[in-house]
DNA sequence: CGCCAAAAAGAACGGTCATTCTTGTACAAA
DNA sequence: TTTGTACAAGAATGACCGTTCTTTTTGGCG
């Protein structure tokens, strides 16, 4: 077999059990099982466990290149765009296949307190996100869809916060209402930010 | 020396380690060496680690309530008092004394895809700040301090996800701006559903 | 076929951990 | 002082883990 199918199974094999488990679940002995493979297989690619976590990260954030910003979820429309990534960000684990949880939400919090190489890749996905969100919160302000005044940084703080928050809520909580109340404060954010035309009320919430 | 003396030694040692590095990292050993005791010391009073993780649990969430709930943080004033209840939960570890983080919030994240009673004491940590945010927000409901319509759950939800969001981005991003981003969140959620008297302006998201 | 290099298996080592068991110690009552 | 009891120490066990090492297998090429 070639080394380079092993490699991508290890790597599909362990990107489902860090969504499913955490990705502190992470051992030569677990990921080595579910692939087939003998502990010695999985050292030969990944000599030590903290390569095996940051490539497991680094597939994590591409798939979800993939899943969220494919050509299908067209970016440069401005709110529009913003709306339809937020949309598509909440579930893009399920989209893509993966069996539980977004590893990368999980990782930045099991990290917290564990200095090293898969904590800083973590982080660099979590930058990855900010910018963005970023990104998409100044095409909307530039279209003139976002007010003008709008804070940045903080809007990109809420939002990314809702992601946390619909992570936890659905994974850990096990809210079933968890995708609807995300989108609710999605919703809601973006319209007290979001320029009002035609003299349209200003929507408020609405009784449960 | 007597039993209670050491086993409420051990639960302080529990409770400083689990706020600085998460429930997790707590262990016979990690805990009976700054506690000053052999394992079997500690093992005495907890013949299984579950039972000592669920104890610092239950000491968390009773320094919670002291700190959070305590009488000068008045309840029953409606509106203020649930912005007050805000201001003080965000901050209350370090109101309380702890070297770092909540150990409840990190408990409820690692313990996502661990079942066991440990999970279940975080969860009911959990639907304790539901119940009070939800108390809180009926009372100021019922004061007319918030529109009658005002969906109790969903906001509940929001409040408790920035709390949540406040607690990743301190200790897992650093972000040092963390705190005031929450307090703009809660401001923002608060002013969109607050009863406008005297017909002041609504004050919509300023700043660079 | 034999040769060779890559790939995988498998054994082994040292470490940490939860848990159990036995031993030692301090202290109060008899 | 002797006895009994709660308390803590400490050794031992078995499991799992990361890492290193050696051995076996595989597949392509002469």
């Amino acid at each position: 077999m070639s080394g380079q199918v092993t490699r991508t199974r290890i790597l599909r094999v362990g990107l489902d059990l860090a969504s499913a488990e955490g990705l502190c679940r992470i051992t030569f002995g677990s990921v080595a099982g579910r692939a087939s493979l003998s502990k010695g297989g999985v050292v030969a690619h990944f000599p030590h466990l903290d390569d095996l976590k940051r490539s497991i990260l680094d597939v994590a954030l591409d798939l979800w290149s993939r899943t969220c910003l494919g050509v299908d979820t067209g970016v440069g429309n401005g709110l529009p765009s913003l709306i339809r990534y937020l949309n598509v960000w909440i579930r893009w684990t399920r989209r893509a296949g993966l069996p539980g949880s977004c590893p990368i939400a999980q990782a930045i919090v099991e990290l917290s307190f564990l200095p090293g190489p898969v904590r800083e890749a973590a982080a660099a996905a979590e930058s990855v996100w900010r910018q963005t969100l970023i990104m998409l919160i100044r095409d909307a302000i530039d279209k003139r869809h976002l007010l003008q005044e709008t804070d940045v940084a903080q809007l990109a703080w809420d939002l990314l916060g809702i992601y946390l928050s619909h992570h936890v809520s659905t994974h850990s909580l096990r809210d079933p209402d968890a995708d609807r109340k995300a989108q609710f404060s999605v919703k809601r954010i973006v319209a007290s930010l979001e320029v009002i035309n035609e003299g349209a009320a200003h929507p408020r919430q609405g009784g449960q």
